[in-house]
DNA sequence: ATACAAACCGACTAATCGGTCGGGAGGTCG
DNA sequence: CGACCTCCCGACCGATTAGTCGGTTTGTAT
């Protein structure tokens, strides 16, 4: 659990969030598992939306600098898109509460719109990557829209999967997972 | 709308509970919206929970019913899975609004025990297509539990995919995504 | 026509919800 | 010392919740 009280209402409710819904779960609840008074949790976090709001944003935050961290961008497309796919999904089961929560809330309303527009920018370089494969002519489609969404639940599917089945998660299972992806929607493979 | 009251206390608690949450929707709000009266949505489910469980049936029910309906049995592998594919997507788009609660919430521990096994006794049919295919060596990998999630993820993918873009969704474009599927995950296209 | 049950109604209730508020504890300035 | 700050507490509040209940309407079989 984390040192602060302000930590240990954000690693409480993403749980109890993942366990009974956002809406099913009540602040009174959160402050008592977290070991502290319903008047903390409100010292924090201004409301209940905003919390969430924190926990998005705390989460997306963790993901990203991760990514920005372990990415090496002197390599070329193919090297790059498979930096990408394995850096997300070490992680995924290295955050398996966070993941889950970004799975089952991430459509949600909930964020604003200026986080929204925060997130997107940063994950821009990473989309990037796709326009890079058209003009390449390296991908089967020049269906942007699909080719990125091809690849982000593809990666989601194999966190799952990984999560699921940690026994079969090496090095080895991640690398042959990605060029299952590649093989599909690559430009003669 | 549904004729019957409880065929439209269904619907507007599926429209609901897509829009609001299934926590952040009360009773109250749909009996309200359906046009009937609070007792009578009790009347006819026993609880809140009861009215989940039987959305979850109802929306199985359809989707199982339709590709039995459609499903061709006189086939090759190769083509039996090119069925499922086709009928799945189909299915997908043709009921948006359920297809889009399944995704947000069939991952609670709302549905009960039987009512999950049931559905997987209907699923297995589909599900042994796999086993099918790794006896005739026809994939990349033996793991059917890889193999089993990689299948229904695309379709969820391609699915979500489709009604995000209706325009680009036609028969040849189900083909192809199929097509993909298929050359990233079969064993020498 | 009479009888009976299923469908339906909406005011009502006990419990629970998100959020408030007045105050206490401990640290840091002058 | 006193003034002020942030952090923290939990009893409390008005609003809302899932679910109840006594009574009315509607359909059907005799």
């Amino acid at each position: 659990m984390g040192t602060t009280k302000r930590e240990q209402i954000l690693e409480t409710a993403m749980r109890l969030f993942i366990e009974k819904g956002i809406h099913g779960t009540a602040t009174s609840l959160i402050a008592r598992e977290a070991g502290v008074a319903t008047g903390t949790l409100f010292h924090h976090f201004a409301s209940k939306e905003d919390l969430v709001h924190a926990l998005y944003h705390a989460i997306y935050d963790s993901l990203l600098q991760y990514k920005e961290a372990h990415f090496d961008p002197s390599a070329d497309l193919y090297d790059k898109l498979r930096q990408q796919w394995r850096l997300d999904i070490e992680w995924g089961i290295a955050h398996v509460e966070e993941f889950h929560f970004l799975e089952r809330y991430s459509f949600l309303y909930y964020a604003s719109e200026s986080a929204i527009n925060e997130i997107f920018d940063r994950f821009q370089h990473c989309l990037s990557l796709f326009g890079e494969a058209v003009e390449q002519k390296r991908m089967q489609t020049e269906d942007i829209d699909y080719i990125r969404e091809h690849f982000i639940w593809n990666i989601r599917m194999n966190i799952a999967f990984f999560i699921e089945h940690p026994e079969k998660c090496t090095p080895e299972a991640i690398e042959r997972s990605f060029e299952i992806y590649w093989k599909g929607i690559a430009y003669e493979s």
